[in-house]
DNA sequence: AGCACGCCGACT
DNA sequence: GTCGGCGTGCTC
């Protein structure tokens, strides 16, 4: 019966672009090992850290070219039954080699050699339960003591020291005397966690309400809703109260936020209400704390856990909620390598474990809107400010014919001016980032080109320097035209530097601040460029996108948006709904109660009809214009549709590779090639690119056309000289 | 993807 | 004569 020194074969998951695992031998001077747990192995004539995904395997290998794995990595298992099936789907889905797919889910700490160390451990306090010390000793001389003691009280169980030192300054000499004093007690805390406070809940509106009660409909199982909510209209508030019970019970929370929506408030604002653990993955965290809260996460020590997009993959074996904010926003779409959408994998994570999703927007995706309207979600509705605040209202000014200065049109500088004489903030948005986006020949029409991108060079700092927003190449720019040796070269168009310089020539009085890329440089400007405007220093906000969310600014009356056509006339059949999504956010920035705001958009086709949905119907009957063009085209949502990508050195390799990809596909009258076709802007960083869509109204007949695609593209004859990928459900056409 | 092996041009 | 170009083949 003694079998336990018998080398026992074990399947491995290693981060190769390979199909299958590889099998490996574990050794008997090793503890032992089990599916989940990380291996150190050979591989070929290099070690890899790779995943155990089954044990006790029938190998199709020859037993004498099988190695023995070097090392068991883990004590316990990094990823679970329930993560390996979730991930196991979602590499079948993105068709993705399921190794790498482990490993970008594992924190860069877990993906490297090194051992798996032990949970690391960090000081708090706790207040020491019925006490007599604490009823007969007077603190009233010591009012700093006092607060200490009954924020710790408050919270019910420990609370970290350094969120103390954060919260209340130098604390260390009034928590030993606290001590001293028997009224609290050091505990030793679970690393990367912080521990939250017991705040109040709001009073919630009639509609507010309503939306719990249909959220709790839902019910404790698998039950997706979509939360739409205006901006404003108090959807994190909903949040809290649903994860509030989730958390009652006992069970975790998992919260995701786009990169950018994730800011230090609404972490700050988690933190104020839940008596919790709670623990904060995003890209500022160093590898050593997002390795910690994995590692608290799937120990089950954290209550929630807070995160982007990665963090759709955190261990959490009491998972009882997930919640998706913004699920619209694109970032949740991984663009390379393992290509996931966080949100998707959200809802198959929630159906896996039998749990409520919540998705939120002011202006879901169609996607989500359409599964809404088919019932497969509970569509839950706030439709009213909390505030009492309304929506301002959008309107266009038609640019056709009418001089630009700087991209701002004189009907919109007209706009401006009562806003700001008043008092108020006024908003620009700009698309483009830099002084113009072309530099262009007078005499003869030579345009400034990047010599690696099929694109013109970007004018920055005025008409001084040139720079591809493709490549990052960068040069000075000319004095003279290279064609004609003219002197009359034009900076043609507008960036977010050329209006704001137009802006303070209009307004020589009044602080503007520019909010793009190029001025975010600098680590610390954006929050004291926020300050500025939080303090109302600042009147005038000049911006990119990254102006859109996340920010509250109270004093903001007037938006203006330059650039609405680009997304009318894109290649790219989602530009309008982000247009939509974008415009709509931004009018949701101006105005509050007491000062009405609103929002201004050029455009050279204001009887664009999704425009025109737009204004007349808000985003729910953009949408709905929307949609029906989409049924129309058989696009996403009705439609579903899978990337082929290639890009090489030689022109005519991407496009003969794709032919060659397309030949491969199965004739089938519910399967079709769109394409190949060369990118819109060809090549790119010095490579040539050509896409290929594949396009089925079943969704399910994508996936055996992209498996054989797998299987035969390697060796399709030039395919080592290119190099392709498969995006599922492509989020960027371009 | 790495990393090796394997055959053809300009350098100590 | 070698160092090194990247073509192609393999990884349990």
């Amino acid at each position: 019966m003694e079998t336990a020194f018998q080398p026992r074969l074990i399947r491995v998951a290693v981060p190769v672009p390979l199909h299958g695992g590889f099998d490996y031998l574990t050794r008997n001077d090793m503890p032992v090992a089990t599916v989940g747990m990380r291996v150190l192995v050979q591989f070929g004539r290099r070690k890899l850290v790779g995943v155990i995904v089954a044990v006790d395997v029938q190998s199709d290998v020859a037993a004498k070219r099988l190695r023995a794995i070097d090392a068991v990595l883990d004590d316990s298992p990094v990823f679970d039954a329930g993560q390996l099936r979730l991930l196991r789907w979602a590499a079948r889905y993105y068709h993705c080699p399921l190794g790498e797919a482990l490993a970008t889910a594992l924190p860069v700490a877990l993906r490297k050699t090194r051992t798996d160390k032990a949970q690391s451990r960090h000081r708090g306090w706790q207040a020491v339960a019925s006490s007599e010390a604490a009823a007969t000793t007077n603190l009233s001389r010591a009012p700093k003591q006092r607060l200490l003691l009954d924020c710790i009280a408050a919270s019910g169980t420990a609370i970290a020291h350094s969120s103390l030192l954060a919260r209340f300054g130098a604390v260390t000499a009034q928590l030993n005397a606290l001590e001293k004093r028997g009224l609290i007690t050091a505990v030793e805390l679970p690393g990367g966690l912080e521990q939250g406070v017991a705040g109040t809940a709001p009073a919630l509106t009639a509609e507010q309400q309503a939306a719990m009660q249909a959220l709790y409909q839902a019910g404790d199982g698998f039950a997706p809703a979509l939360l739409e909510g205006v901006t404003g209209s108090g959807k994190t508030e909903i949040y809290f109260q649903r994860m509030a019970t989730v958390l009652a019970s006992g069970r975790q929370v998992l919260f995701l936020a786009p990169e950018i929506g994730l800011t230090p408030q609404l972490i700050e604002r988690v933190r104020s209400r839940f008596a919790a653990a709670i623990g904060v993955l995003h890209s500022q965290r160093s590898e050593g704390e997002r390795a910690d809260v994995w590692r608290a996460a799937r120990a089950g020590d954290a209550d929630i856990v807070v995160g982007t997009r990665s963090a759709v993959f955190t261990p959490m074996p009491k998972l009882g909620l997930i919640i998706v904010d913004e699920e619209h926003d694109g970032s949740y779409k991984q663009q390379d390598g393992f290509r996931y959408h966080a949100r998707d994998v959200a809802l198959r994570r929630a159906q896996l474990a039998a749990i409520p999703i919540v998705l939120g927007s002011a202006t879901p995706a169609l996607e989500s809107l359409h599964n809404a309207e088919a019932a497969r979600y509970a569509h839950v509705r706030l439709a009213n400010r909390a505030t009492g605040a309304v929506m301002p209202p959008i309107n266009v000014i038609d640019v056709r014919s009418r001089p630009l200065l700087g991209g701002l049109s004189e009907p919109l500088l007209a706009r401006i001016e009562p806003h700001l004489a008043a008092g108020n903030q006024v908003m620009i948005f700009i698309n483009r980032r830099g002084f113009a986006p072309k530099l262009i020949c007078h005499d003869c029409g030579w345009v400034a080109p990047c010599v690696r991108c099929d694109a013109p060079l970007t004018l920055h700092g005025g008409i001084s320097r040139l720079q591809c927003h493709h490549c990052g190449a960068a040069e000075i720019a000319p004095k003279k035209c290279p064609a004609c040796s003219s002197e009359q070269l034009l900076a043609l168009g507008a960036g977010t530097e050329r209006v704001a310089g137009a802006l303070r020539s209009r307004f020589p009085q009044v602080a503007i601040a520019r909010f793009d890329r190029d001025s975010m440089a600098r680590k610390g400007r954006l929050e004291a460029q926020l300050a500025d405007v939080a303090s109302g220093a600042t009147q005038l906000l000049v911006g990119t996108q990254m102006l859109a969310k996340g920010h509250d600014f109270a004093r903001l009356t007037c938006v203006g948006v330059l650039d609405v056509d680009g997304g009318l006339f894109s290649a790219d059949f989602r530009a309008a709904e982000h247009m939509a999504q974008l415009v709509t956010q931004v009018a949701g920035r101006a105005g509050r109660a007491q000062r009405p705001g609103e929002v201004w958009l050029q455009t050279r086709h204001p009887e664009h009809p999704l425009l025109q949905r737009l204004l007349s119907g808000g985003y729910a009957g953009f949408a709905q214009a929307a949609l029906s063009e989409r049924r129309e085209a058989d696009l996403p949502p009705f439609g579903h549709l899978a990337l082929l990508r290639a890009e090489a050195h030689g022109e005519a390799e991407p496009m003969n590779f794709l032919s060659a990809a397309a030949a491969e596909v199965a004739q089938d009258a519910h399967l079709a090639c769109w394409g190949p076709v060369p990118a819109p802007m060809q090549r790119r960083a010095g490579r040539y690119r050509a896409h290929l869509l594949l396009h089925a109204m079943d969704r399910h007949k994508l996936h055996p056309a992209l498996d054989h695609w797998q299987q035969v593209l390697p060796d399709v004859p030039g395919a080592s000289r290119v190099r392709w990928s498969i995006d599922v459900d492509p989020q960027d056409l371009l």
